[in-house]
DNA sequence: TCCTGACTAGTCAATCTTGACTAGTCAGGA
DNA sequence: TCCTGACTAGTCAAGATTGACTAGTCAGGA
């Protein structure tokens, strides 16, 4: 539902139409967030059905006609519902990169070394960007900082899995 | 791909049929995936296309026959490139719980602060059961510290977040 | 003027995911 | 013996997601 509670937080501010919000997610929110064209598409059809959302065509210039989608009354009810619940309960996070360490015994020491250690270049050149980005305003600095201190912690955890690995490499 | 090199991995170890499979991810594997029945036979059925994996009906006292899963020689490839992949690249991870925040100024401070205290006592809960849980064996404690100490992060940068909006709270 | 490449706006088919269901087996009590 | 509830094994249809595609507009150069 966190999809759900993006677009209708954006629609609250302005009405837009789905190429803008997804410009938007895309550009400005792919940090926290992604957010496919047709997925956005899918999503509007289904607030509209639901009556979280009104459209009506619009057309400016010679342009083809646009959908604006515009938030009704119910839906900002579910706003206001799927905001608490986002905001009073904990994401829970998976990582999928521990499904290779599950089965990081197939291979040598040295050489699941040798790939995590590809990992933490990846890894820290990520938090190096993030760090470098420009303070936003607001909500958003919130954002940024949750990922800059998870990809520090991310890096920690994993500088202590390559040390063992490179431990149990020297006696094998 | 994760999951299909999860299924891979075990398949490796000792063939097993789809029911089994699943349960075994479900009960011991629950930290670190999610899995579900009918997920797991479409990817048995389409890596069995794909022929990564060959079955073959076994039947047992009288019960249904039941498909066991055998790993072939391109499913071993398979998995041996998957792996690398793995290890040697980062999973991004998005929190969906940040989107709750960018649009935190919808509502009254004192009223977030006290929805990211509920956030905070269900994540302090998941620490203190992950920490409780007893030491595993090999690989899967990898995972357990991985849980643990992103747990931490993200207790710690929770905090900070409703100091924040404490703060604004009193200047309302 | 005409052409090209970029931008806008959205659709489609294929794939993936899941809640709810079916259907057989078996152990233990009434 | 018969019934109930739990376990085993898997299916189905509905819903969600995405890569690849279509089709119109527009600016700028040849």
């Amino acid at each position: 539902m966190d999809r759900e509670l993006l677009l209708l937080g954006l629609l609250r501010r302005s009405d837009m139409h789905g190429y803008q919000l997804h410009e938007f997610i895309e550009r400005d929110l792919a940090t926290c967030t992604e957010l496919k064209k047709p997925t956005a598409y899918f999503l509007l059809d289904k607030m509209t059905r639901l009556g979280w959302i009104v459209q009506h065509e619009e057309r400016e210039g010679n342009r083809p006609p646009r959908r604006v989608y515009h938030v009704s009354a119910a839906g900002e009810a579910q706003f206001q519902q799927l905001l608490r619940t986002n905001l009073s309960q904990p994401s829970s996070t998976r990582f999928g990169g521990d499904i290779g360490l599950i089965f990081a015994n197939s291979l040598a020491s040295a050489d699941v070394v040798a790939l995590l250690e590809q990992r933490r270049v990846v890894l820290a050149a990520d938090l190096a960007a993030t760090q470098a980005a420009p303070a936003h305003a607001g909500s958003l600095q919130l954002v940024i900082e949750h990922r800059i201190i998870h990809l520090e912690s991310e890096l920690g955890w994993l500088d202590t899995v390559i040390a063992r690995f490179t431990a149990s490499a020297s006696t094998e």
